[in-house]
DNA sequence: TGCCAGGCCGGGT
DNA sequence: ACCCGGCATGGC
């Protein structure tokens, strides 16, 4: 079968390495993560800059912080109630696992991947791709980690179904990918780069796409 | 101006 | 098991 692989290189050539994720921590590439729920990350970046800014980019200071304060400061990103509720849930749970967060993520990062994700999916606004995002840009763990760009692209190119869901495609990469997570991490961004530029819902500008070699003109009409 | 963004949940069939 | 509306801000 093609070419996972020659996917990727084809995107890292033309591309370069993203560099991703960008945060300057695990809890704040976590935080990252909840706030970027189909959101743009430049809104996403002007509400962790207020987190810093308020001094409440902790685990503690997260979890105590009262509703109305949180919500104020990660209005940007929109949702903002909905992602203030999960970003407490999310820090609770976080909390008391070591006696400072860097303490707390060293402790998570002794468990295994599947306890992990099964935690995270357990807590009510982390679904498969925050948790996936969390596993492998904060704890270091190797798993694939799928969003709509994905599916859009592998659609487009006749390399899955549109309606696939998030666990089957995630299966045929890491079926097919080696598990370096310094590969998954690239490769993720790789493709959310694509998405953005070359791959949107309407307009898309497919003819500078530098998957088109390989891959062939995409099938738009999805 | 409208469309879109690095989803997820809950209620209704 | 699906399908769908709601959630919200800011940029192009």
């Amino acid at each position: 079968m093609t070419k996972l692989l020659d996917i990727y290189r084809t995107l890292l050539h033309a591309l370069g390495h993203r560099g991703w994720w960008p945060g300057d921590s695990p809890l704040e590439v976590m935080v990252g993560a909840v706030l970027t729920q189909n959101t743009n990350w430049q809104n996403v970046e002007k509400a962790i800059a207020n987190l810093k800014r308020a001094d409440m980019l902790g685990a503690c200071k997260l979890a105590n912080a009262a509703p109305a304060e949180l919500e104020a400061l990660i209005r940007p990103a929109g949702y903002y109630r909905q992602k203030a509720a999960r970003l407490g849930r999310l820090a609770r749970w976080l909390n008391g696992r070591g006696e400072s967060d860097e303490a707390a993520i060293e402790a998570l990062r002794t468990l295994s991947s599947d306890r992990l994700r099964q935690e995270l999916l357990a807590i009510k606004g982390i679904g498969p791709e925050t948790a996936d995002s969390i596993l492998l840009y904060a704890l270091e763990k190797p798993v694939f980690v799928v969003d709509s760009y994905t599916v859009r692209i592998l659609a487009r190119h006749g390399l899955a179904e549109a309606e696939s869901s998030y666990d089957e495609v995630q299966a045929l990469f890491q079926d097919g990918l080696p598990g370096e997570v310094e590969l998954l991490k690239d490769y993720h961004a790789q493709l959310v780069e694509v998405g953005k530029r070359f791959c949107r819902r309407s307009r898309p500008r497919c003819a500078e796409c530098p998957l088109l070699e390989l891959l062939g003109r995409p099938i738009l009409e999805q």
